[in-house]
This record gives C-alpha cells, sequence and structure tokens, in this order.
DNA sequence: GACAGTTGTGCAAACGTTTGCAGCCCATTC
DNA sequence: GAATGGGCTGCAAACGTTTGCACAACTGTC
C-alpha cells in the first residue's frame, strides 16, 4: 500500500523562498522570466528543482484554454501502414511538449464521431484526421467549430482543408506506365472504397493511366472492394475472374488488397508473376519479403506523419494561415510481382524475376 | 476567420433551468443523479441536451484529480506488433471513458524517462508499459510512486508488478519440439536482447527444449542480437554462419529476426526449408504471405492489449489489490518455413511444404 | 530634491468543476 | 399541533494556475 507523494504546488515553492506565488509562476513560464530579477529567478529554480516541481496541467489548461494535447484518429491499427505515421506524428509533436490521443475507429462512422466528441471534451488543440472520407460530417463539423486540423493520408472534396498526401494520381499512372511498358494490355483493376480519397484517386489515376498507354478501359476487368483489406481485395480479384475476360496483371489500390489478389491467384492456380502481375500501392513495412516480393508505389508514410504534425503547429500557432495541401511524391519500387505479360512468356522471352 | 463557439458551462445550465450549478453537477454525474428530484433532473437533462452541453474535463480533472487517462509506451510504432496491442488497449479504455495517450521510445531509455515524467505531469490515471526491460528504472519508479501500471507483452524482475505477457519459455520450448519432431538436430538460435524479459525467456525456451528432446547446446550456433531487428536477426544468422558449424534449422527469437535470417540464407545461396529451417515468434501480421510462410509462434496481441487494459482499470478503481502476472497460452503455428531437415532430403523423403 | 519613467513584485480574480455543510420544506409521528 | 427526521437544494470553498492591474521601489533628469 503505497503513498503518493503530495504533489508540490507553485505556493509550496512561493513560501519556500518567500515571494508570491505569482512570481513563481512568472519564473517557471519561460515567456515571463525576464520579468523577474535574476537573483530571485534562479532561488526560485532552485527551489522548484528541489522540490521536485511538477506543474498541474490542469489548473494550466484550465486557466489558459490550451491543452497541449493533439487527437489523432486512425481507422485500423492493426494496418502496418498506420504504425509509421504515428510515429512520425509523435516525434516532431512529443518536441514541442504536445502529447497525442489515438483513437482507433475501425472505418465506423459512429465511432469517428464518438471519438471527435471525446477530443473536443477534453479541448485538444487540434487534431489530425487518417479517416476522412470524401465527404465527411467529422470534417464540416470540425471546421464549423474552427479546431486546428489536418488530414493525413487521405482528403476531403471541400477545400480549404489542410491535408497531406502522397499524388495519388501520380501514383496511379506510374503503375500503369510501368505494366505497359512491360506490354501488358489488359490490365484488371481491384479498387478501394470510392469515398475515400485514397480509392478515388488512384482509380482515377489508373484510367489517366490507360489513357497515356493509349489503352481501353474495360470495366469487366475493374472491381470495387468495400474496404482496404485482405479480404476484399481478394473477393474483388474473385469477381474480375468471374467476368471470364483475359488480362495479365491486376492492379490493387493498396498493398492488402493486392495480397488478397495473390491469395485468389493461388486458388485459381495461377502463378504470379508468370501467369499475372500484381502491383499494390503504399509500400507497406515488409512488403518485399511477400511471395513474391510486391512491385507497389511508395508511400512515405513517416514523413506524411511528420508534416501533418508540423502543418498542424502551424495552424495551432497562427490559425489565420490559409490551409495547405501538401501532395508528397510517390514512386513505383518495382519487385518481383510484376513481369512480362505472360502472352510474350510463349515466346521464349519469359522473365522470372 | 472562424470563430469559436462560447462553451457551455454548468451555470448555463443552471440559469436557463433557474436551479444551483451544483444541483446541474448532480443531475450530470451518473453517481449523484439520485440525490435530485427526477422532475428538475428532467429538465436539466433537457437543458443541456439542447444546449450542447460538454463538461470541461479540466475542471473536473483539477477537482477530483482523475484525468480518465492513460499512458502507454511503446518501444518501435513501425514495428506491426503493436498496433494490435495499442488497438486492444483502446477498445477497452474508451468503453470505459478513458483515453490513450501513446508515446513512443525507440528503446532509448532516456526518452523513456522523459515520456514517464510526461504522463506523471498529465496525471495519467495509469501507464501500460511495453518498453520495460528486465531491471527498469521506469517500472521502479512507477512503483515508488505508487502510479498503477501494467507491463504489456514484458515483464521484469521485479516482483509485484502487473503484467501479461504470452508464455514465452513455453513458446519457446513448442519450437524446439517441433523441429525435433521433424528430425532437426542441430538447431541455431538467433537471440534477442537479453535485457529484454522476452529475449531472455524466449532463449531460455530454446535451452530447455533442447534439453527435452536430449539435444546438446553449441553455443557456436548462438548469436545475440542487440534488438529485435530485422538487420540484427540478419547480423546474428551471419555470424553463426561464420562459425562453419553445421545446422539444419535457426530459431529467431522474433519474426522480424527470422526476415534477417531469409535475408542471410538467401546471400549465401541456401534455401529455407530445403536446406535449412526457419521459425520465428509473434506471428505478426502477414507472416503467412512471407516466403516461405513463416513457422512461428502466435501471441495472440490483441488479447495482450485488452487484458492488460482490463487489469489497468482493475488498479486504478482498487489499487490495493495484489498484483496479477497474466500469462496468455501462445500456440504453434507451422507453415512453409519448416521442413525435414536437408540430412534427410538426401534419402528422398524431401517435402516442399 | 521633486518629478517622471522604468522595473519588479504582490494582489486578487478567474477558469469550471465537485462536494461538505447548512438549511429549508414537507411528511410522519405521538 | 409540536417535535422529529429525512429528502432536496443552495452556498461557498477548493483544486493550482495565469494575468491584468495596482503599487512600491528604484533610476535618472532637470
Amino acid at each position: 500500500m503505497q503513498t503518493h507523494k503530495p504533489r508540490i504546488t507553485l505556493k509550496d515553492i512561493a513560501r519556500n523562498v518567500g515571494v508570491h506565488p505569482s512570481t513563481v509562476s512568472r519564473v517557471l513560464n519561460p515567456d515571463t522570466r525576464k520579468m523577474v530579477t535574476k537573483r530571485i529567478a534562479d532561488r526560485v529554480i532552485h527551489a522548484s528543482e528541489q522540490l521536485g516541481y511538477r506543474p498541474n496541467t490542469f489548473a494550466q489548461s484550465l486557466r489558459t484554454n490550451r491543452s497541449y494535447t493533439v487527437g489523432v484518429m486512425v481507422p485500423d491499427l492493426t494496418n502496418p501502414a498506420f504504425g509509421p505515421i504515428i510515429k512520425g506524428i509523435d516525434n516532431v509533436l512529443e518536441q514541442s511538449g504536445y502529447s497525442v490521443i489515438v483513437t482507433n475507429t475501425d472505418n465506423v462512422l459512429e465511432k469517428e464521431k464518438r471519438s471527435v466528441d471525446k477530443f473536443h471534451e477534453r479541448q485538444v488543440d487540434g487534431l489530425i484526421i487518417a479517416t476522412a472520407r470524401r465527404l465527411d460530417d467529422v470534417v464540416t463539423t470540425c471546421l464549423e467549430e474552427g479546431t486546428p486540423f489536418v488530414l493525413a493520408v487521405r482528403s476531403t472534396i471541400e477545400k480549404g482543408v489542410n491535408s497531406v498526401v502522397s499524388d495519388e494520381i501520380v501514383g496511379g499512372q506510374m503503375i500503369v506506365s510501368h505494366l505497359a511498358q512491360l506490354g501488358h494490355k489488359k490490365i484488371a483493376y481491384v479498387a478501394g472504397p470510392q469515398f475515400l480519397s485514397t480509392g478515388f484517386e488512384r482509380y482515377q489515376g489508373y484510367l489517366q493511366g490507360l489513357k497515356n498507354a493509349g489503352l481501353e478501359l474495360d470495366e469487366d476487368l475493374v472491381a470495387i472492394g468495400d474496404a482496404f483489406t485482405e479480404a476484399e481485395g481478394r473477393q474483388a480479384a474473385s469477381t474480375i475472374n468471374a467476368n471470364k475476360k483475359p488480362f495479365t496483371a491486376i492492379v490493387a489500390a493498396n498493398d492488402l488488397m493486392a495480397l488478397g489478389c495473390y491469395d485468389e491467384l493461388i486458388t485459381k492456380g495461377l502463378k504470379c508473376p508468370d501467369d499475372v502481375s500484381v502491383v499494390g500501392y503504399d509500400d507497406m513495412p515488409f512488403t518485399r519479403h511477400f511471395n513474391p516480393p510486391l512491385t507497389t508505389v511508395h508511400t512515405p508514410l513517416l514523413d506524411v506523419g511528420m508534416q501533418a504534425a508540423r502543418i498542424l503547429l502551424e495552424r495551432i500557432w497562427k490559425p489565420e494561415q490559409p490551409a495547405r495541401a501538401l501532395k508528397l511524391q510517390p514512386h513505383l519500387i518495382v519487385r518481383g510481382s510484376t513481369g512480362i505479360p505472360s502472352s510474350y512468356s510463349e515466346t521464349g522471352t519469359k522473365v522470372t524475376n
């Protein structure tokens, strides 16, 4: 049965040094330290260290209305893509004395609303939202309430919203261009949810990529998944297969869905990349260890987190600034899951990664 | 330039209804609601909803000394093992109205101390520590200060500490037993840091496993990595290779290190599992997609998180209870990275998963 | 030596709750 | 019908800060 040490307050230090608590406060607060004589300040600092003073953040926040706390909303913590993002966020925020409250929304709207309510209740100074839909109540609420916030890895239809994303459209184009160069003509697409900017824009990139390569869209080679998951990826791939149209490559809207495609190919007895090339998106950790190593578009997740945090700090400090929509440049990482299309392989030019 | 809505306080509601703020407080607080007449209570509730009241948590916390906030310390957010743990924690804590502050310590002691200081400053009601070393200053500090806390996925030498871990020793034994059954006699071990309970106990499990199988320890077949990373795993495997002793299997202290072993084998031109079997530990996400799919010990990470959170809540509510050290049962998941040892394969009994 | 100006410190209110205490009202009882 | 008691509600203090204001003590100037 341990007994908590009694908390040291400004009053205690004041009594100890023989000054008024407000003086102590001024000394301990960097912005106001210069107001008080060095001699006294030194004694205060000494005493505060000696007594092991720790400010009471509640009292501070109550008085100042600033919590030095930031809320982060992510859809799914088990998706390894979010680890690096949060790490990036934490890295820069903790340097400025902010703490990060994380919450997992499982992609369910009701939870998102509850979370954002909770955040408001806790008076977070700002929000980083990685759950946003292309049109999203939570976002509009935050806009109305004037809460500083920035979207990570997702963007919205609304304008005037801070966000940091990777350039999804360009990424999508890169993929198709890569496949086209290898000689693929029939390129299927396993799309992510179209109500998410990532899902939507990557698909747009794919369409644009086809155009660039002079290829035609075949709607039978496109299926849309309801979530960025392995299961949905597999499901979508299976739908495409069921259409019985030939194809030599599948582009998946993210790495998880690509893994779903792997599974579908295996059950159909198709080999990747010999029979069908597969490409993902995100370059989440360990993609290079997959079987085969996954060709994918690298999104600088850690950077996304860090930049989002930086922009958020800017907005917290000067809320009047116009919104910034930062687009990081993605790049294609070619690994073993893409190769010369199977139609070519009959000619003997077949390559195994 | 948006203008923040003025905050609604108890006073506002009180004025609106025509009662004293304290009455409003009593109504809105479940524990004291029964003190006030239903008629008034209803009017208060109505008004509070109408006005969109949100309690000011700082004022509450300042008064009550409870923050409804819990700190979580993890060593490395990019390690996909921690996502599920945090998710589990968040799941159960948010149900009880607690928020989760996460911090990443990068395995550096100084950061851990800073974090735990920050947590104390913020008066978190409890801590979940996934960074603990076998003897750890942070842990002893928390014990002294009487902060409720529980270790997740790691344990300490000290007694009287709450923790939830998987039974590492049993897990280690399972692995060796599995390999022995396949016929392996020369089983190498790529150990994790011995100052971490996971590193230490898994190694103990390995030793015990050898004993159980009547095999002898060959120290040349053991190398210790300084961190649970791919790079260290590879390094350790390479060290063992350099010893020029024959072996047919490598047990790695976790999945990441196992991946490092994969890399080392590849550069040495060895095939897994045909030449060397490899097994990992943790069953982190996507291990089944690795090349080859990794045989590993499944640790129920989500459960670890959930149980840790539950125990923490217990401790927060009744601090006097004796500590609980919960051990979850791991189980072996056999996949393609283990097979009959290569010495056998010469007899023609070779199996490819 | 009086005055204005500067510098440093104390005072007290305020932030929004919670909660022990006091007191009111009404019902019950003899 | 007075005394007792119990059930509700109001009062006010307290939690630990921050900060505008007042005021005291200096400095320097004429």
